[in-house]
DNA sequence: GACTAATTAGCACATTTGTGCTACATTAAT
DNA sequence: ATTAATGTAGCACAAATGTGCTAATTAGTC
């Protein structure tokens, strides 16, 4: 059930400052922010939310609260019948909040801003982010980030006897076999903000 | 310019703490975890680590360190010469961690995993997963989810004298004429996990 | 209006935890 | 080899912080 009043101002101060990769409350600042002159009610609703799911509270710990996906994720929902509205949907398939995470990529990956149409028909458009998972080498009809001469571009790639070859995949543009092609990654994957 | 050594191994430990959603470490947390018997070395680190922009720390607050965007997200590149290599790059365009965040989607957004090939000319795929803004109305060619008898779809919406008009993007599929369908909310991004 | 459950106040106490300071060890440079 | 810079150890202290308990207040129910 989703916690409603002072329990819910509770968890929204808590989730804000774990968002923002802040420290996370201690009980009297959370008696501060959400004006109570005593700890009491703070641990009263901290001891709700932890019921709840959203939370997990650490004993004899300083700021010990420890947020639950449930709390800070964005719940990816399956299927879903007429009959039931969202509001009811309880149990999600999962929940997605870091990109990373969810492409399972490193530390030390990177992401790139796309441009131009040449993957259109991979689905990658003008705009989007591609993450890339940094390797020197890459399977046959991969999608990759390759340096060519002075530019990076994001193109499928194949090997050849005559070189490596990176297509487009949008009937305007042509291949491109080249030997001196550095290759950075495979793309894991792709972010698009519509609009 | 990156941390190595022992700074590193404590930024790594940090930045593991917050992405797993826990408390973050005490300076003696660190100074065990890291083979340390005292707390000065660590805040040692701590002190290069905040020197070099990766962490800020809080006077006289228990577990006072705070993550900069440098350490947990994703650096977004724009345009790289072949001259420099990756790792020279200094100014990223920025950084991406939380999905919902760069999308600009709030609280009480949910997400769908993509089923059928209904979109791919809007770049949606199978398996994608999107990202949807709860709201009421949509304008003229946005891209919405609805409730159609008893499943989900994400279309592409209009209004008309007839009613609400939900089209395809794929040749394969005519559009959906209806006065029955319940708009869930707007499309606000999309993310795809390649392979 | 009476009664019960839910919620908040107030406060003392023991740990936890950041801070300050001095001394020791190790590495790098000359 | 000497010297300086870098990295560690140890420890005392004051403040920050979770815990326990009792009483007061408010909200809900019959």
């Amino acid at each position: 059930m989703q916690p409603h009043g002072k329990t819910r101002e509770i968890l929204d101060i808590i989730v804000d400052r774990f968002k923002n990769h802040g420290t996370p409350p201690t009980l009297r600042d959370l008696a501060k922010e959400a004006g109570f002159s005593s700890t009491w009610p703070v641990r009263y609703h901290l001891n709700k939310l932890a019921e709840a799911g959203y939370i997990k509270m650490k004993k004899n710990i300083s700021r010990g609260i420890e947020l639950m996906d449930q709390a800070t994720g964005v719940p990816i929902l399956g299927n879903i019948s007429a009959g039931r509205p969202i509001e009811a949907i309880e149990n999600p398939e999962g929940y997605i909040d870091s990109v990373a995470d969810y492409l399972g990529v490193k530390n030390d990956s990177f992401a790139l801003k796309v441009k131009g149409d040449s993957m259109i028909g991979a689905g990658i458009f003008d705009g989007d982010i591609v993450f890339v998972r940094r390797q020197q080498t890459a399977d046959d009809g991969e999608i990759v980030a390759a340096i060519i001469g002075d530019e990076v571009t994001v193109k499928r790639f194949f090997l050849t006897d005559r070189g490596i070859e990176l297509r487009a995949e949008n009937p305007k543009y042509g291949p491109i076999i080249t030997k001196q092609a550095q290759l950075l990654g495979r793309i894991a994957g792709v972010v698009r903000k519509m609009r």
